[in-house]
RNA sequence: GGCUGAAUGGCAGAGUGGUUAUGCAGCGGCCUGCAAAGCCGUGUACGUCGGUUCGAUUCCGUCUUCAGCCUCCA
């Protein structure tokens, strides 16, 4: 039985769909201006082993990720950097795919786009119109009268009364409240605008959302996700939005994923103290940075710094090493089903990954042990292990291509099994002092030997 | 100021009202020509002060410290 905590409730629940063995789930992606970083890798790795989950347990899942392609920052990129809007998001959404692809996240089942949406945006902020939610300022922009929404502030536990708008902003003066939001803007000159009710302008931050996941999923869908950072504003005001203008329950659980931190603070944009998934990636092998991102479990926060991901990599060594040489596509996965039991309810337990991972070490244990008297079990297991990795998106590809894939230009595999192939030589004719040379000069170029009665092994360090 | 959440062994990180998380590192052993990998064994960890209890790291309260939100942020 799933349990998922729901920010709404600040508690574990049942996880129960609207429609029997179907889920729907809508996940704030990218806005796109700049490069992905690892706060939002985790995003992405934490959905999508949240789908793959699901998928596991036999829902039929509709994922959804958007894009946002219209907002200031944009804007201010693209007069920053002289570029066309357009050139700079699409190329952003192309880099973002490649950091997805890379980190083996399966891609959503919709990714709609702000921009496309600009019709049914409007037609959502008439209705917020007609409704009395909404009204236009002397400024022309149309904004969110969060006083007339009963229920603000049901997300994040917040009162109204205790915020303190204004404190590092100035408040615009043409608002009702310092905590209405804008709903559609009036465009300047320069900007990209398109035509409204109310002239020319174009969307606010958070609406996008509201009129996406109501048009991909329905009025009333099952699971909203995204950052911490996103629970107050941008959810509290799709809540508001989405509500006051279908008149319907929005989104039945709420789930938020924990920062990425450096230095015990958060990594983000404004700080910047961001590294971006390309940068890592020119260190570490992509499914390191994963495996990192899932031994917390997600609603944690998680340190990010060169000591982790050294550990992240030394563990999935381990769990590879277990997998190496074994048959395991041509022979049936282990009866023993305590290993699956154990993970599912791990993952059961609102996706407790770490514990998850903590299968996998003791199901690798056991092949380590079964490998030498009984092969054919061992193989069984790794089957075993290879189908639960493949739930969270790990250890999927061949254990020696992760074990000998290089990152940094090093020496190629070809000198390698030459050296190797001499060292052997050497071996047979019991000169060690040759065999003990070549090892250490690999060892140099940080690559290890492993010497079995088959022959010799390598991988890189 | 309001609201969240967190404090676990050398490090990271789960979990539990009384019995081994797991990984890395350390120590001892087996294996090995020697190694590496693997296997076996090995650590009086649960921020403070109180309370509840036969018993609390686990429940309740106090305090301390840290992080986050209340501007844009995943």
């Amino acid at each position: 039985m799933l349990n998922i905590y729901n920010t709404l409730t600040r508690k574990k629940e049942i996880f129960k769909p609207i429609h029997e063995n179907k889920v729907s789930i809508y996940v704030c992606g990218m806005t796109v201006y700049d490069y992905c970083h690892v706060g939002h890798a985790r995003v992405m790795v934490v959905f999508d082993v949240v789908v793959r989950y699901l998928r596991f347990l036999g829902f039929e899942v509709t994922y959804v990720r958007n894009i946002t392609d219209i907002d200031d920052k944009i804007i201010q990129r693209a007069i920053e950097n002289k570029e066309d809007i357009n050139q700079l998001t699409a190329r952003f959404i192309e880099a973002l795919n490649e950091d997805a692809a890379n980190l083996n996240i399966i891609p959503p089942d919709i990714e709609p786009r702000a921009t496309k949406y600009i019709d049914k945006i409007i037609i959502m902020v008439q209705q917020l119109l007609d409704n009395g939610y909404a009204y236009v300022t002397t400024n022309n922009d149309v904004c969110y009268a969060i006083n007339k929404f009963a229920d603000y502030g049901k997300l994040s536990g917040k009162q109204v009364e205790d915020l303190r708008a204004g404190e590092r902003v100035d408040v615009d003066k043409s608002k009702q409240h310092p905590l209405d939001f804008v709903l559609w803007k009036a465009a300047k000159i320069d900007e990209p605008h398109w035509q409204s009710p109310w002239g020319s302008g174009r969307p606010g931050w958070h609406i996008e959302c509201s009129a996406m996941s109501t048009d991909c999923l329905g009025k009333h869908f099952d699971i909203h996700g995204g950052g911490m950072d996103l629970q107050f504003p941008h959810h509290e005001n799709e809540i508001a939005q989405s509500e006051g203008a279908t008149k319907e329950p929005f989104v039945n659980v709420w789930m938020h994923n924990g920062f990425v931190r450096i230095n015990n603070e958060k990594m983000s944009k404004s700080l910047g103290n961001f590294f971006t998934v390309r940068e890592v990636l020119k260190q570490y092998h992509p499914e390191v940075l994963r495996y990192f991102i899932l031994t917390s479990q997600y609603r944690s926060p998680s340190n990010y710094s060169d000591q982790e991901l050294d550990a992240a990599k030394q563990a999935l060594t381990r769990l590879y090493t277990a997998l190496r040489g074994l048959d395991i596509e041509n022979l049936p996965i282990s009866d023993d089903k305590t290993y699956q039991q154990r993970f599912q309810a791990a993952m059961d337990d609102d996706f407790n990954t770490p514990e998850a991972l903590a299968v996998l070490f003791d199901l690798s244990r056991e092949i380590n042990k079964a490998r030498s008297n009984d092969l054919t079990k061992a193989a069984k297991l790794g089957n075993q292990l290879w189908h639960l990795g493949k739930i969270l998106g790990l250890l999927q590809i061949e254990a020696e291509s992760f074990l000998q894939a290089t990152i940094i230009e090093q020496i190629s595999s070809a000198e390698i099994e030459n050296m190797i192939t001499e060292r052997l030589l050497a071996r047979k004719n019991r000169d060690w002092a040759t065999a003990d040379r070549i090892r250490s000069e690999l060892k140099e170029q940080n690559i290890v030997l492993e010497d079995n009665s088959e022959g010799t092994t390598w991988r890189r360090l």
